[in-house]
Formats: structure tokens, sequence, C-alpha cells
DNA sequence: AGGCGCGCTCGAACCGATTCGACACCAGGC
DNA sequence: GCCTGGTGTCGAATCGGTTCGAGCGCGCCT
């Protein structure tokens, strides 16, 4: 069933069927009623390959998403649900595509085949060849995350310096002197992934405004590391009070550790950071955090490459968000150690407890 | 840069290039070369519009998602992540459809545009709209699970029923003789979900098999309700020994339930079930369980797909996969409760403990 | 009455590939 | 010397749409 038989069916030429389809010439309104009505008896339509070629786009985006030998984390599993979801209200379909290693040729099929409008990066790295490969290619495309380069290129990021600064004066101003940060792998920070590094600088420079003892530290992306991370800092720094994290994948497993040595949290610690939501309300107890906006990210980045799209001659937007912090129930004042007043006798021997 | 392009630098016909290319004809050795040099200066590729458009095949298949708004288990990323991966090894891309309320335009643009090859279709209902859709389409596509009429068309899928049964009695061989489990959420139950449903029918029939007192509750899946289910349950079955689950995204919540009630696994409480690997190894202590084969599944329903792909006649093929039990450490024999030889006191006054 | 403009429709070109039939060329066999 | 068969190449048709230029019929204005 082809546009051809159906304009026969409906004794008008193929082009007059295009128009009254596209509605980009007048039909009258007896012959587009009568199209329509034979359109709609045959289930007609119209060939998406045939269009592609006629029209010179696809109505599809790419989505490249980080090599897929490892697990992706829950966050970029929602990004991708929110970029088909965003991609949807805007009739694009999305195609998506492996990059790293051997996928690399999925990868270059779909630009150089131009199978696409249009691609969304995820995962950018400081340096980033696939994103070099793009602006080669003259694609439009949108980086989450940005390039060292950052005034070229259109990208959707989160303030993660900004973000996990202010986890640090919300930790400085309910009266914390000694605090940690929990980053990303060591391999990502070493390899110019843009978070880490960023919330890395954050902190430090935070924690030196606020003159706070602080201690950085990478943790892989998986509970049991975050377990023994908490456990290897609480032993080698006891004084520490605070905990910010960047790291949501090792959050169950610092929950785990914190309660086996004993440490009330937000009573004896306090934690907070930058997460996903979902991963900060299953913390135990709630995790006071800057909640990263998975789909307002996901829809920002659609929104820019749609535009984009349209008229690629625009000037290139940056997009730059620092969501507040929730509060929720993780953090509180540290516990008066021996100073003035012990006005929490209980508390204050469970510290005592905790720290020998 | 067009075949036409690289015909004309060549000094030979665009049917030319296109033979040399695709070695569906013999071009002389001399000829092939020099297009070959010419094509890799230009860097030139086939327009995959141009190509699916005359060669009547897209080259693409389209992974239809569950609704987008609900965020997908890991389980299910972990199968996306998979048919990407698979489907690139055989030169496939991957579109992502999602489904389910305002997103079934994008569903019904995909198929009748006539935008892919085939379809995979996740998490399918015992009675599929989507399905009897495909049917009707003519489009070959395989199932992740099967519907009712599971006869007609392909499909990959796990014997849930069989593996839920091997769980029982695994717990019985061990001497369990009360046992519960907890299955995906009710509305899953109640919707036709195949595998909440065989999972119901393979715990009820091996309990009875061996003649085990069994309780079976739903459970969201989230780790809130996994607490309060595990709470309520073995409040309201204090003889419980044994649990087996096939609701993955509760396991943490349970263990925090366990814990509180001061219930050891595997000294008081047995746990097993059928579950993603990666669950399974985050669970304090490993759990013993039938690890669900994610990649497997999605390997064999690529390479099914293929199959009808390029061969549309041949018998409809069906894989039902039943992987062992990995033997972890969260199973164990059950307390002896004051009957026989009372040799472990220690655990026989926890256990009256949490009881209380 | 002639000319003009407008509304509607048609035919043909085009997008960039694949594929089929035809043909030129050359070697070998009678 | 002619026919045969195989090899290598070309031109044209085709896939199913979109879009441009042109033409036709009609009413209105001068």
């Amino acid at each position: 069933m082809n546009i051809g038989e159906i304009a026969k069916r409906a004794g008008v030429s193929r082009s007059t069927v295009s128009y009254a389809l596209s509605g980009k010439r007048t039909v009258s309104e007896a012959t587009r009623r009568r199209i329509l009505r034979v359109i709609d008896e045959a289930g007609y339509r119209p060939n998406a390959s045939a269009r592609a070629l006629a029209e010179g786009r696809t109505r599809t985006i790419a989505l490249v998403i980080p090599p897929a030998g490892r697990s992706l984390t829950p966050i970029q599993l929602g990004f991708v649900a929110g970029v088909v979801a965003a991609a949807s209200l805007h009739e694009l379909d999305v195609l998506l595509s492996p990059s790293g290693g051997e996928h690399d040729r999925s990868f270059e099929r779909i630009i150089s085949g131009r199978r696409v409008d249009g691609v969304i990066l995820m995962e950018v790295r400081l340096q980033d060849a696939r994103a070099a490969r793009l602006r080669e290619s003259g694609l439009p495309f949108v980086a989450i995350g940005h390039t060292a380069d950052a005034g070229t290129g259109c990208w959707v990021d989160l303030d993660y310096e900004g973000l996990v600064g202010n986890c640090v004066h919300h930790l400085a101003d309910l009266g914390h002197r000694a605090i940690a940060l929990i980053n990303r792998p060591q391999e990502f920070l070493d390899s110019g992934y843009g978070p880490a590094r960023r919330a890395l600088d954050g902190f430090t420079a935070a924690a030196a405004a606020r003159s706070l003892t602080a201690t950085a530290i990478c943790c892989s992306d998986d509970a049991m590391a975050g377990e023994a991370c908490v456990e290897n800092l609480l032993a080698a720094h006891p004084a520490i009070t605070g905990i910010v994290t960047a790291n949501e994948a090792a959050l169950p497993g610092m929950e785990r550790a914190l309660r086996r040595l004993g440490r009330a949290v937000p009573g004896q610690i306090s934690i907070t950071g930058v997460v996903g939501r979902h991963w900060a309300e299953e913390f135990h107890p709630p995790l006071t955090a800057a909640d990263v906006p998975i789909s307002d990210m996901a829809d920002r980045a659609v929104e820019l490459l749609a535009e984009r799209i349209s008229s690629p001659a625009a000037p290139e937007r940056h997009v730059l968000l620092a969501p507040p912090i929730s509060l929720r129930s993780s953090t509180a004042p540290p516990v008066q150690r021996a100073e003035s007043d012990p006005a929490l006798p209980s508390q204050g021997s469970h510290a005592e407890c905790s720290t020998s």
C-alpha cells in the first residue's frame, strides 16, 4: 500500500495525496475528504524510508550511551527513559547507539550513514573523541556534560562544582568542622570525566573557604566499595562528622558500614551529596541532597537538539542546572565533643563508644 | 557525497560502484581498487535511507520497552543494554520505542511506517495488545515472555514455574517446613503478567508436592515495600524459616527488615529466589539464587529475530531458559526449635527474642 | 471581450541507493 | 571465419515519497 495506490483509488495524482496529507498546498475540501477516507479505509501510512530520502531528514535522533558492557547506573537508565519520552513528544524516534570498543562501528554507521538528524551524547569526557567526530561530521548534537572547550557545541550539564560546594556550606552552616567527599571512581577522575573532576574542585574550594578539614577519596560505583570506603575513611580520620557524596551507587554500602560501626545518622555522622532522587529516598534515613533532575536534563537536551535541528544556524546554547538541596533527614549539627555544655549525654557516650 | 559523485570521480557508472561495494556481481580487480580508493579519499558511506528504500529493509530493529514513565528495573535496563550489544554484532541498529498511554503513537508510527525490520517486545502480558497488533502487521517479532497462546509467535522466556519450584525444593531439601513466596506486585498478577503468575503456580505446586506450609504474598517493586512485607509476613507467620523471592527490587528492604528484627541470614531465615545476578551479589549475605541470565536472553532474542527476518517462512521458535541455582550463602538448614538436641542456645534465644 | 488572478490539480523531476537486462569485448572451439 | 560463452560494464527502471513549475477552469474587474 503506497501513495500511488491511494491516488489511484481516490482518482487523483500522487502529489495531490501528498499535499492533502502535509497541507503544504491547499487542496479542495471535497478532494481532501475523499483522499482521507481512502487512506483511512486502506490503513495507509507513508513509508518512513522513502519520506526520509525525499525530505532529507529522518525524524530520528541517536542517543549514544556509554559502553554497554559496563552496567548502566540507574541514573543513566532514567536518563535513557527520559530522552525517549521527551523525544516522543517531539515526534522523534530514538536510535540507541553503544559506543566504545567494538561498538564504535555502530556509532560510525549511524553518523556517516545519515541515519539520524541529530545526536545526544551521554557521559562525555573533557576530551571526547565522539564529540570531535560529531563536530567534524556537522551533525547537530547535544552533549550531556561538557567538554574541555566549553564554549563550543551545545550541552546540558549539572553544576557539580556549585552543588557540591553547596553541600559543603550546608554542613559548615550546621557546625561541622571535619568533612569528607566520596567521589566517583579513581579512573573516572583520571580519564577526565567532568562531574568527578568538578565535584572535587567544588569540594576543595568550598572547604577552603570555610576553613574546614577536608578529605576527598574516590570510590568504585558499587555498594561493596562504598562499605569499605566509609570504614577506611572513619578509621583514618575519626574526627570526621560530615560526608558529602557524589557517588550514589555506593550509598547502600555506606549505610551498611555506618550501621556496623554504630554511627547514627544524622546523630553522629551527617551525610549529604548530589544523587538521584530515587537513591536519596531509598537511603535510611532519607538523604538530604541535591537531587539530580534527570528527567529535566533529558527534556532540556531533547529540546536543545530539536531546536538545533530545525535551525542549525542559531547560536549554540548551553544549560547548566543547579537544583536546590532537598532537606530530608540525614544531616544535623555535629555532636559537641567534650567542649561546651554536654547537654546530650547519651549521644555523647555513643560518640565515645564509636571512636574507640 | 553520493554514489553518483563517486562514480564520476572513478570514471565508472553508478551501478558499478554499487557492485564493487556489495560484491553481488564481479568487478575487475583494477576497477574495484580504483573505486575503493576514491571512496576512501572522499570518506563516502551509502545513505541509509536510500538504501533502505531500495532494498526494502532498514537493518534496524525496534525494542519496545514498558511505559517509560515508570522507572525501569535494573533487570530491564540490563536487557536493553544486552539487546543493543547483541544487535550491534548482527549489524543491526536498535530503535527504542516506549509503549503504553500517550506513547502508543510512537509505537504505531514505527510499525506502520515500516521503520524497522523486526521488533523485540519486552514485558509481554498474557493478553497483549501490542503482540496482537504486530501479528496483524506481519512484522517479524520476538516476545520476551510469552502470551496466553504460547504456540504462536517467537518468544524467549524464563521458566519461572520450574525455577521457583527448584527454589522450593532447595529449601525443602535443607529441611525447611514453612516457607513463603514474595512475588511481584499485586497489579502485575491481576493484569496477567506471566512471570508473576507462573512464579505463584510453581511455588504452590512445589510446596504441595513437598507438603510444606506455604504462604504467598505480593510486594511492590521497591525497597520500602520489601521492608514492610517481610515484617508483616514474619509477624503473621512466625514459623516461617525460608523465603523465596521473585522480586529483586524488594531485596534491600527485606535485608533491612530482617536485620531490624534480629533474624540472622541464613542462621534463622534462609532466603533464595529468582533475581538478577547483580542483586544477588549485593545482598548481604550473597544470595543463593537462580540468576536471571539477562544477557543470554537478550542474545537469544536478537538471534531469533535476525533469523526470522532473514527467513520469515521458517517455523517459529521458542526458547525457555532455566538457569541453575547459584549456591552462595543465604540458605542453610533451619534451626531446630525446641525439638531434638538444642545445640545452638544463642541462636535459639535470638529467635525467641525476635518473635516476641 | 479580454486580461488577470486565484484556487486547484497534474506531471515530472528528484532524493540516493539497488538490481535487472542488455551489450561489448575477448577467448576458445568447431 | 563464425558461433558460443563468460566477463565486465552500462543504462534504465525501481523503491515511495516530496516538491516545483505549469496548466486549467472560473470568476471578477476594467
